[in-house]
DNA sequence: TAGGCCATCTGGTCCT
DNA sequence: AGGACCAGATGGCCTA
């Protein structure tokens, strides 16, 4: 049902039904976007007020103006179940608007709240980018690997080689990503992914036998690499810019002595 | 033009 | 009852 009133009912958007719009709607392009959403919703009630195909209109079965015993009419159709279907009156389809707008409201923030958090993930994650942000996905991905790859430093408290430890942090990133990884590193991504390149020189194979066996590993079909702009990978060890040459040297110098000590007050 | 990504709306469900 | 959370649907934008 969802599909098919939305899909007649976006389509029939009134732009000028969108003028009672709460105070959290106005201004920006959003919400000018967010206002011919809302003509829609306007017309999709607007329809149902004489066409009940999926008991939408039984919202509010607590009001108590306006009861309507109306019947089927249709001696075909068997009687309909459950508590009977009002009349969308003009109150009560002010009250569901206003609760759905309210809704929608507080569903955009959270969102919103989401994205922001994400956005603060992308900044510790290795490869923040203004210009070429990360998906969401791809985010997500490459926070798990990298909380693996230090955990596993962590664990075995020794640094691994540069392949490995990139090789883990790019373990089922998209190609893209994975060109942005190597972009910060100054690497060639061609030198540590096996599964893209479909083989691996034995002196590229990892130092680190854990660090091989990313348990979390699943596979991501190999996407176009989109031109890349310049990135800032000086957060990805969280020191200041670098020659990274030698590319892992600044984290495992500052890092190591710190993840040490740590470790062996936990042991 | 197809596919990926995203924001938004929506109704359902669960929780307080 | 109302809010939070979730997943599905949809349309817009962008890129290869």
């Amino acid at each position: 049902m969802t599909k098919s009133y939305t899909e007649e009912t976006m389509m029939s958007s009134d732009p000028q039904d969108s003028a009672t719009w709460t105070d959290e709607c106005q201004g920006s392009q959003d919400e000018q976007d967010m206002e011919k959403k809302n003509g829609a919703l306007e017309s999709m009630h607007g329809d149902l007020e004489d066409d009940d195909e999926d008991g939408l209109n039984r919202l509010d079965e607590d009001d108590d103006e306006d009861e309507d015993e109306e019947e089927e009419g249709d001696d075909q159709k068997p009687k309909r179940r459950g508590p009977k279907k009002k009349k969308m009156t003009k109150a009560r389809m002010q009250r569901f608007k206003m609760r759905r707008h309210k809704a929608n409201a507080r569903e955009r923030n959270r969102m919103h709240g989401l994205n922001d958090a994400l956005e603060s993930l992308r900044k510790v994650v290795p490869c923040y980018s203004k210009t070429q942000k990360l998906s969401k996905i791809e985010t997500l991905r490459l926070a798990k690997n990298y909380i693996w790859a230090l955990s596993e430093i962590l664990r075995s408290g020794k640094s691994p080689d540069i392949m490995s430890f990139v090789q883990a942090l790019c373990k089922g990133l998209s190609q893209p990503t994975t060109n942005l990884v190597a972009g910060c590193l100054q690497l060639n991504p061609r030198t540590f992914l096996p599964e893209q390149t479909q083989e691996i020189p034995s002196h590229m194979q990892p130092a680190s036998a854990s660090f091989a066996a990313h348990p979390y590993s699943y596979q991501t079909p190999g996407l176009p690499s989109p031109p890349y702009g310049t990135m800032d990978s000086s957060h990805i060890f969280h020191v200041k810019p670098h020659s990274y040459g030698s590319a892992l040297e600044p984290f495992f110098e500052t890092a190591l002595p710190l993840i040490r000590v740590r470790h062996d007050m936990i042991s």
